[in-house]
DNA sequence: CTCCTTAGTTGCACTTTTCTACGAAGTGAT
DNA sequence: ATCACTTCGTAGAAAAGTGCAACTAAGGAG
C-alpha cells in the first residue's frame, strides 16, 4: 500500500494579490526548496480524509479551517524518493493572513506567503506543487466567477468595493462596477450589516457580510 | 497506511438515457448489492493513479479508456470492513455501450447498465456509491452544459440532432434547437465530416465529428 | 405536382451583460 | 452658504445572448 499524505493549498488575498502559503523544506528530498505545507495521513488519528486535512492544518499551521475542499489526489511511483509509491490528497482553503500561527515543524523550517500566480509557474517548487497551485487557483477562480466567496477570502465586514477588489485579485482582471453590484444584488450571498465605513472626506461606503 | 482502491463511474447515453455501469458484488461486504466496478491499487504494477485507472478498466471491464478524469478521493475508517482504513480514488469516464467486454471477476458476479439518475438516488447501492454517481453526473452535466463532449459519449459520426439528444439525456431537460446550433457553430468543438445520414424519405442530416 | 417528414434557418421579443455617464454623500476651502 | 473634490452608488443606452415560433430546404411516396 502506498505512503499517503495530505497537502494544503492555503490561499488568501493580501494587498490586491492572490497569495499562497509555502514552507521551505528542511530535509531531503528537495531540501531548501519551497513546497506546500502538508503531513502524513494517520489512520490511528484521522476518521476520514477531511478530518486528516483539519488535523494537518491545526498541527502544522495552527489554523482552524472551517471550509477546506478537496482538490484532487495525485500519486505515483516516482513521486517521493522516501517511499516506493506515494499518494497525496490535496486540499484547498482560504484564510485571513492574520489567523495563521506559524508553527514550523521538523520538515518545515520557514513559512512565507508568495504570489499564487508566480508560484503556479515556478519550476523550482518541490514535487509537482506548482501544478497543484495552478489547479487550486483555477478552482478558486471558478468559485469567484460565480460570486461564491469562501469565508476567509475577505475580512468581514467589507464594502462592495473591497469585495470587488478581492474578486479582481483572484481573477487577475478588472470587473465592471455596475455589473458586479447588480450580480451581487441578484444573488443572496451577502447581506448589509447596517454600518458604514469612511476612509476620507467623501461619501462613506456601506458594510456587508457573507451569509 | 490505508487500503487503496480505484473505483470507476462509467457513463454512457443509450436510448435517450444517461446510464451508469454497475456490478453486483459477490462477496461481503454488501454481498448481492450493486456497486461501482473497481479494483485495488497495485503499486507493483501501476506507475501512477491514471495508469491504475486504465489497468482496472482493462482488467475488470475490457475497456480501453482514453480519457478518464479523476472525480475525487474518499476515505475513512469505517468505509470498508475488510480494512481498518480504506481510501478510494474515483474516476469518471464515458464509453460507447458496445465497447464494453464484460469480464466479471472474482468479486463482480454480473454487470449491468442502470439509469444514472435512478442510481444516484438509490440508497441500496453498496458503500457511498450513490453519492459518487451523483457527483459524477453533476460533473458530466457541467461539461455538457459548456458543450464539452468527451469522446465516447456519442458515437462518431453524428448528426446535430443526435448531439442535441445526447446533451438532453445528460442534462435531463430539453434544449432549444436554434440556440443549441448557434452555440455549436460559435464553438470550435465539432467539424463537418462531409457526409450525410438519411433515416427515411425526407431531408438527410449532415454528419459531424468531434475535434 | 402535392403531400409528408425531418433538417436547418430566420426573425423577433425578451433577458442578460457591458459600457458610459450621471447623481448622491461626505468634508474642507473659499 | 456655496463650491470643489473624492468616492459611493445607480440609471440608461448599447450590445450580446436566449427562447420561441414560424419559415424554408431537401428528400421520397403517391
Amino acid at each position: 500500500m502506498p505512503f499517503v499524505r495530505i497537502e494544503l493549498v492555503v490561499l488568501t488575498v493580501h494587498e490586491a494579490l492572490l497569495q499562497v502559503l509555502l514552507g521551505r523544506r528542511a530535509e531531503a528530498p528537495y531540501a531548501g526548496r519551497w513546497a506546500l505545507p502538508g503531513g502524513v495521513l494517520r489512520i490511528d488519528l484521522d476518521d476520514d480524509l477531511d478530518a486528516a486535512c483539519l488535523r494537518v492544518a491545526r498541527e502544522r499551521l495552527g489554523l482552524e479551517l472551517p471550509s477546506a475542499t478537496q482538490l484532487c489526489a495525485v500519486g505515483g511511483r516516482s513521486r517521493d524518493p522516501r517511499a516506493p509509491w506515494a499518494l497525496s490528497v490535496i486540499y484547498r482553503c482560504t484564510t485571513a493572513q492574520g489567523q495563521l500561527v506559524a508553527t514550523p515543524g521538523k520538515r518545515m523550517a520557514e513559512l512565507k506567503w508568495a504570489s499564487a500566480l508566480d508560484a503556479s509557474a515556478d519550476a523550482k517548487l518541490a514535487f509537482d506543487h506548482g501544478d497543484l497551485i495552478h489547479a487550486a487557483v483555477s478552482a478558486q477562480q471558478s468559485e469567484v466567477e460565480a460570486l461564491r466567496f469562501s469565508p476567509g477570502l475577505i475580512a468581514e465586514p467589507f464594502t462592495l468595493g473591497d469585495l470587488q477588489a478581492t474578486a479582481e485579485a483572484v481573477l487577475g482582471r478588472a470587473l465592471d462596477k455596475s455589473s458586479f453590484r447588480r450580480r451581487i444584488d441578484a444573488g443572496e450571498r451577502v447581506e448589509p450589516v447596517g454600518d458604514e465605513k469612511r476612509t476620507g472626506p467623501f461619501r462613506p461606503a456601506q458594510l456587508f457580510r457573507l451569509r
